[in-house]
DNA sequence: CGCGCATTTGAGGACTGTCAACTTCCGTGG
DNA sequence: CCACGGAAGTTGACAGTCCTCAAATGCGCG
């Protein structure tokens, strides 16, 4: 594990303020991993045995019935999950899949658990990540229950946007279909939801969304503070250049090909 | 504070096996108080300075946007809300409302975050709640995105009846509107959801529930332990002899009527 | 260049929400 | 004790949202 990781790792919520003894102990037996795109690092009513520490690469959390399955939760680095299970020592309720080639870090569970029976402050951070996380899933439930799928599209847009780079145009980092399955709708509909936006200044060209009219996706999507979360984001910021440039490149192609 | 009360809240999973001088910091400064039906306890948005443990009665949190509004969770004694928020020292993501006359304890979030640093005990306790809690919302999540509104009743029935007695018949404890918005739909299709489980073995009479055909009802709930929490709860049982009484009651009465 | 997969588009149907009318229940006041 | 009024619950008709299936299109990779 490179010198680079373990500061990233450190850097992390769940670690902040505690200890250096508490550290070492927690990431004593930890090892980096390396997976491949499409894998699954964890399957729903497995045993958790390692807290997951997502350091590259995309991960999707998904959940399974009766032959119908839904994505959760998008990861990018840094960050952690599996946290709650891994606190009370219980088995998954999600299962976790790489999108693409990732390199994961695995704590034991039984590392993470001493640490925090031996270091008040990992306790209060660990408290301080699942009340983090908690809130999390209260927000994706409003957004749920209270908008339609359109609405949910639209926020979605107006949040990767704050989270990214706040110009005008939004990357997606994943294939539409889980995008739908996360918004809870089918591939199709959110097809149909991004062409619904159009009228509202919001054109779409592969991977890249743009945003031509800002108040006017805003007047459709009526973000409210209490649902979503627009705090500057601490992983990476994708580069708002290089998406100017796919987009004039592309532009450029298809006016040729008229 | 009733002594008996104190027993009630020590009894809480937030409580057990922290130290006594912990429970006596955190519950130094809380009043008990008495709350008429249909109270705001606390609206989305407010600073969250009390953690709330409610002793006696029911309590609603709900959500808002756009003028809509959604039922997040329905409490019953003797539990703990807007822990999350305490920890986090944040505002409210849900309000509260009363459902009926409640008895609820408040204790100050200083108090508790105070006495997480002090004892390693009460702040692993705390983790395991939210991990709890958290989990708690994994699951919904998944309920509401993968089941449709019939099968998220036929569901519910079923954990009902594991919650209070494993009888043949389920007590409501609040109005069907209620639950309505709890399940995520209209009182309009609840009503029917009522009905299209009547061929599998479901009656409703007022606010009681019979259950004549379970395995009729589980073939079209399939119920699953990654999404539906079937473990016997902690609060009172309600009495399956009251329950019966008041159907056969009912029953003879109709009878004479006809 | 062509194949395979993701995405898009269209048509039809299932599910859910809205509106209105009606019934039942329950507490109030005469 | 009974009549009344209001609210909750139910039912029906209709509309909107969302899903399913099928086919077409577009794009990337070999």
């Amino acid at each position: 594990m490179r010198t680079s990781d373990i500061e990233r790792v450190k850097g992390l919520p769940l670690f902040t303020g505690v200890a250096p003894e508490t550290f070492r102990i927690a990431t004593a037996g930890a090892y980096l991993q390396r997976v491949p795109n499409g894998a699954m690092l964890l399957t729903e009513g497995d045993q958790v045995d390692f807290l997951y520490v997502l350091l590259d690469g995309t991960v999707e959390l998904h959940g399974t019935w009766n032959d119908r399955e839904t994505v959760l939760a998008i990861l990018r680095p840094v960050s952690t999950f599996i946290l709650a299970a891994v606190v009370l020592d219980a088995t998954a309720l999600m299962s976790a899949r790489t999108l693409e080639r990732c390199e994961v870090l695995m704590i034991p569970g039984d590392a993470i658990r001493t640490a925090m029976r031996l270091d008040t402050r990992f306790a209060v951070a660990v408290s301080r990540d699942l009340a983090g996380g908690y809130r999390g899933l209260v927000r994706n439930t409003k957004n749920l229950k209270l908008r339609n799928s359109t609405e949910r599209l639209a926020n979605f847009l107006l949040m990767q946007r704050a989270a990214d780079n706040a110009g005008r145009v939004v990357r997606l980092h994943h294939e539409k279909r889980v995008l739908a399955s996360l918004l809870g709708m089918t591939p199709e509909n959110l097809s149909r939801s991004f062409a619904a936006l159009q009228p509202h200044g919001v054109t779409v060209q592969g991977p890249m969304v743009t945003i031509s009219n800002l108040a006017a996706l805003e007047r459709l999507a009526k973000p409210d503070p209490l649902i979503d979360n627009h705090a500057p984001r601490g992983g990476e910021i994708i580069a708002d250049a290089d998406a100017e440039v796919w987009l004039t490149e592309r532009t450029r192609a298809s006016a040729g090909s008229r």
